[in-house]
Parts: C-alpha cells; structure tokens; sequence
DNA sequence: GTCCCTCCCTAACGAACGTTAGGTATGCTG
DNA sequence: CAGCATACCTAACGTTCGTTAGGGAGGGAC
C-alpha cells in the first residue's frame, strides 16, 4: 500500500510550505516541520532528499498552481486585451490568497532560496511571466498601451505589486482588491485632467 | 582619538548592509562581515552588542535616508497632489539604488527580520508610509484620486511595486524608470477609450 | 514460516554559528 | 614612568542544524 506513503509525502511538503512561508526558509528546521507532521526528523530522508529538494519540489508546485489558475482566468475571459489583463489581476491575486500555502509560498520564498533551487524554478517562471508579457504585449500591438510604456517594465511594476500583497494583504475581499489593482493599473490613480 | 573606533564602526556597518543584501540576514555570519572588514569575528562585540543590533541599526539608517530623500524630494517639487506624487516616486527609487546600501537593505530584509527587530524598525517606517498616505489622501480631498481609489491601497499598491524594483532592476537610468512608473501610476499602463 | 519491501525510529556525527572570557598592544594622561 | 582606556585578538563554549548509519516493526508474497 502507498497511500500512507503519498499522505506523509504531502502532509510533509504542505507543512514545510506553511512554515517557509511564515518563518522564512533558513529558519525554518527539519524538526519542526517534522514535528507538526507527527514524525521524526530523519524519516523526512525516507521522502527527500534534503532540505532543498523539499524547497524545490514547493517552488515548482506552487508556480504550476499560480500558472493554472491565470491559465483558467484567461479562457473565461473576454478575448480582448483589457479583458485578459484584468482577469490575469484577478486569477494572480487568487492564487496567492485561496489555492493553499504554496503559492504565497513560492512568492515569498523564491528569492530567499539557494540558488541552485533558485535556478531549478525559474525555469519554469519565466514561462510564467513571459505569459504575462504575452498579454502585455498584445495590448501593445493592438494600440491599448501607452506608447510610452514597455509592456517588459509594466510587468515587473503589476507583478511587483500583485507579490508584494503577502506581506500585507489580510485574507478578506479579494475580488473587491483585485478590482482596485486593475482600475490603478489599467486606467491609473488619478483622474485626467483635460486642461492645464 | 575616537576616528578609528567610528572608521571601523561605520565599516562594519556598510558591509554588514551589503552582505544582509545580498544574501539575506540569516545567511550571513558575523565571520563573514568581520573578515571583508579586515578584523575578526569577536571584536565585532567590541562596537556592537549583537547582531541584531547590527541590523537594527542598518534597518534604523536605511529608513532615515529613504524618509530624508523623500523629504528633499517633495520641497523641491510643485505643491500639487499629482507633483508631490510623481516626486516621491523619483525619491524613492532614487534612494533605494543611490544611497548606498542601507536603504535597499531596509526594503529587502525588513520582512525577514527578527520580530524584535522588525518592531523597533516598524515605529520609524509608519512614519514614512504616513507620508505617503498623507500625499494621496491630499490628492483625493482635492478631488484628484479616482472615486474608488482609497488612499491607503493606493499607497500598498504603488509601494509594493516601487521596494519590488531592488529584485530586478539593475542600476542604470532610474529617472526613466520612475517617469513610467510615474505615468503607469498616475494615468495607467492604457489609453483611455472614449467609445465601446 | 520465511523473505522482503515499506516506512519510520534512535542516536549520533560534524560543521557552522553567535557569543564570551580573558589577554595584549597602543597611546594618551597625569 | 605608572596608570588607564581604547581597540582588537585568541580560543573556546554551547547550541542548533542538516544529515546519516543502522535498526526494527509491520504486512504482503511465495
């Protein structure tokens, strides 16, 4: 029988991305995650390698599940530039609140990481952000973006700001903030001028 | 004569600052900072009591020259909401990528700090988000800010983008960097549509 | 009943780290 | 010259951590 063997294996890995995220990777102690999953901490070896693969196997599942979930929000939208850009707001910000600790996890964590594990996930970032600068990108093309803005930089100024909402951001309303965060970087803070 | 005393003293600040940077604060050691600054690891107790109090004082200093570039910033600019803003945008990127390392220091290791350290940080930062939030509540009591824009998310929001710079951009032409993220902040990354 | 594989434990190793006690050289002070 | 404070060193202590070697219980296979 295996299911013992997968529980402990998960239990084990959801435990760590808890305790990464809240603790900080260094920190955090093969102990004490052992501890919380009931079991001592050489039986983690049975199921990793080390520490690090445990970081890296969290890394990679929680950008996988970021990836889907902005996948997902993308077909349910309009097929417009601005449709897209906004449900991307909506689909990242989810992720990170309401699909379990290791999407904030990888957020958080990322660049805190060793940098070989570091290099082992982003791979399969950049992925996820050239999907993002695709989006950017067709709104450039089709006119929307503001010819001064290089949808490269837009990027980095959205996500910067989506990812910096762990460290402050209460689970509550998160729709009623990803509305914010689109109508701030869609149409921008202020109200136009038309003189002056 | 105490000029040696504050030499080796500031010196071990600075490196400490760059070496909390640019591998976090759990990952350096007190040897490590000891011997880029030509001295070993015990006398560091000499100037300091601990290394937390090491990075005490650095988060202490990073925040103080960020809250004195803004404050430099916004006398030198128009007293408008829309120019109070675009300059303390520049005073922020400014201060992070060209005042030596303690500000991008406070920015990076803040939310890895020890929670006794982080308190005593976190009087002096309230401070300084005060004054961003006081510069877009000017801006919406003048009627400038977007109806459904609160201030207090507008600043979390555009902060969250501005202290994201320190992971990815490389120091070069930070007055451009800051026109579009002052652009893309104040007007948004699209063009207005006017039909639809 | 015997073998073997799975899964976890005990107990320890070795390294790295923050920290400290006590010593030493230097130079100013009276 | 004696005395003292400054600035740094040596050498270690105690702790914590990732990691590993070896053992043992349990159940399925034959």
């Amino acid at each position: 029988m295996t299911s013992t063997l997968i529980d402990t294996r998960t239990r084990l890995l959801g435990i760590a991305a808890e305790q990464f995220l809240a603790r900080g990777y260094v920190e955090t102690t093969l102990r004490g995650i052992a501890a919380e999953a009931g079991v001592k901490a050489g039986s983690i070896y049975y199921h990793f390698d080390s520490k690090d693969s445990m970081l890296e196997a969290i890394l990679g599942e929680g950008i996988e599940r970021i990836a889907a979930s902005l996948e997902s929000g993308l077909a349910d939208a309009g097929q417009n530039p601005l449709d897209q850009v906004v449900a991307a707001i909506h689909a990242h910000l989810g992720a990170l609140f309401e699909h379990g600790a290791f999407t904030a996890c990888h957020v958080k964590v990322f660049h805190q990481a060793p940098s070989e594990v570091k290099a082992k996930a982003t791979v399969r970032r950049d992925a996820y952000e050239a999907t993002w600068t695709r989006l950017l990108t067709e709104a450039e093309t089709s006119g929307r973006l503001r010819p001064m803005i290089e949808p490269g930089i837009a990027r980095l100024y959205l996500l910067g700001a989506l990812n910096a909402t762990i460290e402050w951001f209460t689970p509550g309303d998160i729709a009623a903030l990803a509305d914010a965060f689109a109508e701030m970087f869609v149409n921008g803070a202020f109200i136009p001028r038309w003189k002056e």
